[in-house]
Formats: structure tokens, C-alpha cells, sequence
DNA sequence: TTAGTTCATCGTAAATATACGATCAAGAAA
DNA sequence: TTTCTTGATCGTATATTTACGATGAACTAA
């Protein structure tokens, strides 16, 4: 994984989408996200319940679905309250309407 | 990474996001999709004139999108064409938008 | 204080992903 | 035929992801 030709440069689109991207693409996250956005909104530790995985593990993909910020926590000791973060899902939202717009291109194509 | 809890089950939903998530989870990947996309349709490998990386790496990752079903190659001696499979992008758009839309739900939520 | 609950983090093992060069296969051109 | 071009595949090194159990931190309840 050494690169030793010269480094490629991505947009920031290409940078966002990918991000988002990488955060739904493990199904484990794409349920959790399901879960949030559904009626059960603001669920917390009952995941565990609900999906059979180690807790570490629940607690590793929140995480990552924190840190592409599709999700926010809220202390509420002793527990954690999750929930969809409606504005980057907004956004994501727009990102991949608009990724996915692009790919109805013109003519020019005889394949 | 050895699975010992019982094996969690996913919907067709959940596996389908994930994977075409999964596809476009690295940024080369969504810049030749763009790239596919764009007024450039029906690209080769004029691809890696593009793309600062080696040829088997972006090969390797033409082949990422293909088994996504995301774009179709036609070989066109000593050539290949790749486009995008707009049957099959219809599909993700519309799965995206299906999921994304998802996240707007209504009330509950005191994060 | 001590015990219990909830969840994050650490440490670790195994699986995947990523990138490269080298090689191979198919076909075009000489 | 031989040679060239194109692009896939192989082999491999390294990085990242995924999953687990164990432990730790924060707070509540006894």
C-alpha cells in the first residue's frame, strides 16, 4: 500500500461522498441508522438488544457514524441518547442527490 | 474478527446500501464514476493518464464497480469501454433517496 | 462509602482493502 | 510469424476494518 507515484488529488466532493460513503458501508451501520431515523428515534444502549454483537463493537460503529457526523449523542447518565444529526443527513442527502444526478448523462454513449 | 455472538441478520435494503456504499467508499472510485458520468462517457484506460496511479490499481478498482453493478464495460479490441450502467444507477438513486429520505422523521427526538 | 449500570476505550486477532510491479492473454499491426 | 498495445490478473507488502473480551470512567443507587 506504499505509493510511490505521485499523490492523487480528489475534490471535495469526490472527499465527501467517499467519507459518507465509507460510513454506510457496512451494513451493521446502515440498520443502526435505520433504527435512529425510524419511530424509535434517540435510542440508545437498547441496540445491544436488539443487534446480537458485543457491545465494544456497537459502541466502535457509533463511532464511526459520530465521526462522519450522521449521527449525535447526548449524555443522559448513565446513558447515551443517539439520534440522526438531521443537518449533515440534509446534506448528505443533498451530496448524494446531487452525485447521483450526474449519471444521466448525455448521448455519446455506445456502450 | 471471529464472529462468536449469533450471526447478524440484514435486510435486502441494508445489504444493498451497504454494498453500493461500499462501492463508492474510496475517492478514486466516486472520481471515475465522475469522471464516466460527465460529458467524457464511454472512458478506457486514458484513465490512468488521468489518474496518477498504477494501472493494476485502477483496474482493481474498475472492478470494484463493476461487481457493484455501477458501470459495464464493453471491450472494443485492444480496448475496453467502460460507462456507467444507467439501469443500475437508476437503482442506487433511487435506493439512496429511498434511505436518505428516511431520516426526516417526525418528533421524539430531544437530542 | 460501596456496589451497580452504562458506555467508551484498550489490546488484540483475523479478515479486507489498497497499492504496487510483474506477468499473462487477446487482439492489432508489422 | 513476431511485435506492440491494452488491460486483467497474480503475488505481495502494508494499512485499515472488524470483532471480541477486558478494563476503565462517569454517574446513580444503596
Amino acid at each position: 500500500m506504499q505509493r510511490t507515484l505521485s499523490p492523487v488529488t480528489y475534490s471535495n466532493q469526490e472527499e465527501a461522498v467517499a467519507g459518507i460513503a465509507k460510513a454506510l458501508s457496512h451494513p451493521v451501520r446502515v440498520k443502526i441508522l435505520k433504527l435512529l431515523a425510524g419511530e424509535s428515534c434517540c435510542f440508545t444502549g437498547e441496540l445491544t438488544e436488539v443487534i446480537p454483537m458485543a457491545q465494544s463493537t456497537i459502541s466502535q460503529h457509533l463511532k464511526a457514524l459520530l465521526e462522519a457526523g450522521l449521527i449525535q449523542g447526548e449524555i443522559d447518565p448513565p446513558k447515551v441518547k443517539y439520534c440522526i444529526n438531521r443537518e449533515n443527513w440534509k446534506i448528505a442527502q443533498a451530496l448524494f442527490e446531487g452525485f447521483f444526478s450526474q449519471g444521466h448523462a448525455t448521448a455519446g454513449c455506445d456502450c
